[in-house]
DNA sequence: GTACTACATGATGTATACAGCAGGTATGCA
DNA sequence: TGCATACCTGCTGTATACATCATGTAGTAC
């Protein structure tokens, strides 16, 4: 945090709820806080700096996504993570997001500068194809299928669905990030988003949205499998 | 709020967050408070008897329902309401309510006391269309349809599916109770229950789905109907 | 008469003080 | 030695004080 040159702080334009909000939810995405560990206010107080106001407004929120657990009269704690709620969020979003790729490739018909958006990423996704693996090359995959998944949802027309899909983000990040991500998956995920890319470029939804529901079945399955070679994972999943 | 016996408040149950939100909650869902209507921390803080640190946190979580707005520095407005609004809120519905009555179908197929409430509500509903037309007949069938609705939730497995279906909840109850419900609508709306009854408990989730999409979609007409048919209602859901 | 500026007012964002409850620990007793 | 109880520490829920910012108004210059 940058103190202004003048010597007092400018009033930020972004609140400090939104701060301690951000990093939170930065830290459970990113397993630097695994499920189940306890959240004190007073702690977050000292490691924030910020005082209990904006903490606890921010616990709430979170609280709201879904990323903790709010006990009344006990504090907060990440959330915990099962198989069923892997399993229901897996399923949860085979039910939206293929709806949201349908509104993606209809606003792609009709949008140029978005069209030309999505060719530059299938393009992206087609240069990946080629490189050898290697962990720089996953890095890059998962950064432009992020970028990918975004645009889909910037381009979802229906706000409710829109919104959904986008709180859900962080509970998928917190599952690649929490089971060791498998490079073999890369390979298959590309060819995938390239399904996906030319689904939508060609102005086809249904195929589009096929292309998203075999993608999160594959999905599911090699984190299931994952979890069923490695035992030691599903106890970080559960743990 | 009545006060123990012996003197001092018995640090009750549930918080004033918790009150304050449920309050507020209601009186949007009823429409006592108009779509747009400020809502000023400290006004509440005397209308509700609480401070203004739980008010905040009703406010605050409002908002994550989309019940209200909050514009930072600005303050607090109960949420708009626009005709896309409503289209959205329905399209989206008619994604998600189809899967959970799927869910529900099975879940009364394996349970027998689900079973049974299912069929006593339709009974209920069987007994409403014998009646005549009448304020007390609306009140009712809204009453048995709501039990009917929360039932479908409860009965929802996918705990994602669940909660955000029961957030959207109160949006469609105070579209309802915005624009002035058609008797007419009543006739029909009994026979969509019947229908999706009769699939729930024929553990047909095919038909029940098409039978909430079919109801979904008849509402929005039935909506879109009286707004085109009553200008000053589209005034008081667009004010 | 109009537009711009400075100010006054009231609100929100934040910090902190106080009250009551939950859980752990130590102590007493059997 | 094992168990039950009482205490004690720390936390959450709530109230309130302070700083900063947005809005409306009065006043002035053109």
């Amino acid at each position: 945090m940058t103190t202004a040159p003048g010597g007092r702080e400018p009033a930020s334009d972004v609140s400090k709820a939104d701060l301690v909000h951000r990093r939170l939810k930065e830290e459970i995405e990113l397993g630097e806080l695994a499920p189940g560990t306890p959240l004190s206010e007073l702690a977050l107080v000292d490691r924030m700096g910020a005082s209990r106001t904006p903490v606890r407004e921010a616990l709430r929120r979170l609280a709201g996504e879904g990323l903790v657990e709010l006990a009344p009269r006990q504090g907060a704690r990440v959330s915990r993570v099962s198989l069923q709620s892997v399993r229901d969020l897996f399923d949860f979003r085979a039910l939206l997001e293929p709806a949201a790729i349908r509104q993606a490739t209809e606003a792609a018909a009709g949008a140029p500068e978005l069209r030309r958006a999505f060719a530059a990423m299938r393009t992206g996704f087609a240069r990946l194809q080629r490189r050898a693996p290697s962990p720089a090359r996953s890095r890059a995959f998962y950064e432009l299928a992020d970028r990918f998944d975004w645009a889909v949802i910037g381009a979802t027309r229906n706000e409710h669905l829109r919104r959904t899909i986008a709180e859900l983000r962080p509970h998928t990040a917190r599952l690649r990030n929490l089971s060791h991500i498998d490079p073999q998956r890369v390979e298959v995920s590309v060819v995938e988003h390239l399904r996906m890319c030319d689904g939508l470029l060609a102005g086809d939804g249904d195929e589009a949205a096929a292309a998203v529901t075999e993608h999160l079945a594959q999905s599911l399955r090699t984190i299931f499998g994952n979890l069923a070679r490695a035992p030691g994972a599903a106890l970080d999943l559960l743990g």
